[in-house]
DNA sequence: CCTCATACTGGCCGAAGGTACAATGTAACC
DNA sequence: GGTTACATTGTACCTTCGGCCAGTATGAGG
């Protein structure tokens, strides 16, 4: 496993050369050519510039860790949707950066058991809230799509618009989804909707 | 690594021994004594019978995981957040079950690169959502107590009544959060009070 | 003392939301 | 053919919302 580390020149690449041996260290995302497992140092990057460091890395097909001075579940999660298949501290000892490539290696993620579960637990509050409380699945296509647009903040008129039916078959269509889902008036459903798409829309 | 699979009498056993010749295959969480790994099979539990036996297991302090006939991300949310550390298919083959065997025995956690992904996605669009777009901060206590009824569904007269205000009083403060905030109605207020709720409650 | 932010209140009024009591048309199903 | 679910629209009516015009009171800070 060829593994190359990007970086400012500091005292970062003897931990790193004593985990590999082998390991290069390159200053820029562009002077890299090519390596099996890029390890980018993100302390000295602006957020913009590690998403353009990442959408660089992920056309090189490398397997990418970020190392972070301040690990953050925010950081974390944005940085695993670009594409790093790990996250941590910068400063992991070399036995940990060992099995992390161990780890990525055979295609698994490593974000550490802390953050991940802290993750997990967001996952769960979102995946699992309200789960068979309300189900939307109760209304028509049509209620549906109502439903979804108050869901966005939508007015009766924009509805009817966007939808090409009058203002009042859209009230027709939110009395009756108020009745079918049990609640009161548009701010409810817009609240059940935004939950409701929550879970929803990860499948 | 002692592993231990928790299952039914099947076909399957066939298949774990492959993976670990030493294994044992017992019937119930309660036939177990201790082992470092547990393969849970949860594909005849109830639901409730599956939080029972991962709370019996947490206790025993083994490296716990589920694995199920149809897994899913509320499922695995839910099995992650009870203290297992690995969540799969029942039908993985023998060389998987060792890979997440040797990452979870180095501390990892395993889930599979598609639902690790598909559960990441959902902790960074909670995480990260409207980061920085919309300030509740801005608002004075009171306007906040009021924005914040608004995203439970409150209506005026509500809100009135249990901050022991008038309802023109609470009309005030909602124009002044309109204004502060720059929505146009209560409907995008409650959407972006729910929205800051998610991403604040976080961390 | 004056100013400014905050909190609170009043009346007025147009716009939007929501319900009640309707009707019409279509497609599926028995 | 009749029933049932769905989608559509109309009129009338009431409630709620939110902006407009104010005004009072209080406490912090220059």
């Amino acid at each position: 496993m060829e593994h190359v580390f990007i970086s400012k020149p500091g005292t970062m690449r003897e931990r790193w050369r004593e985990a590999f041996p082998k390991a290069v260290v390159v200053e820029s995302v562009a002077t890299l050519i090519e390596a099996e497992m890029v390890w980018l140092d993100i302390s000295y990057l602006e957020p913009a510039e590690i998403a353009d460091a990442l959408l660089a890395l992920a056309s090189k097909r490398s397997l990418v860790v970020v190392l972070s001075p301040t690990p953050s579940e925010a950081e974390a999660a944005q940085v695993m949707a670009r594409g790093a298949r790990g996250y941590s501290h910068l400063l992991v000892s070399a036995d940990t950066l060992r099995d992390m490539s161990s780890v990525i290696g055979r295609g698994g993620i490593w974000l550490g058991s802390e953050l991940m579960i802290r993750l997990l637990k967001i996952s769960e509050r979102v995946v699992s809230r309200d789960l068979g409380e309300v189900d939307l699945s109760e209304l028509t296509s049509r209620e549906f799509s109502v439903a979804e647009m108050v869901g966005r903040g939508a007015s009766n008129r924009e509805i009817g618009e966007e939808l090409g039916i009058t203002e009042r078959t859209v009230k027709a269509h939110m009395s009756s989804i108020f009745e079918k889902l049990g609640v009161r008036d548009r701010v409810h459903l817009a609240i059940t909707v935004l939950k409701s798409v929550s879970a929803a829309s990860v499948s």
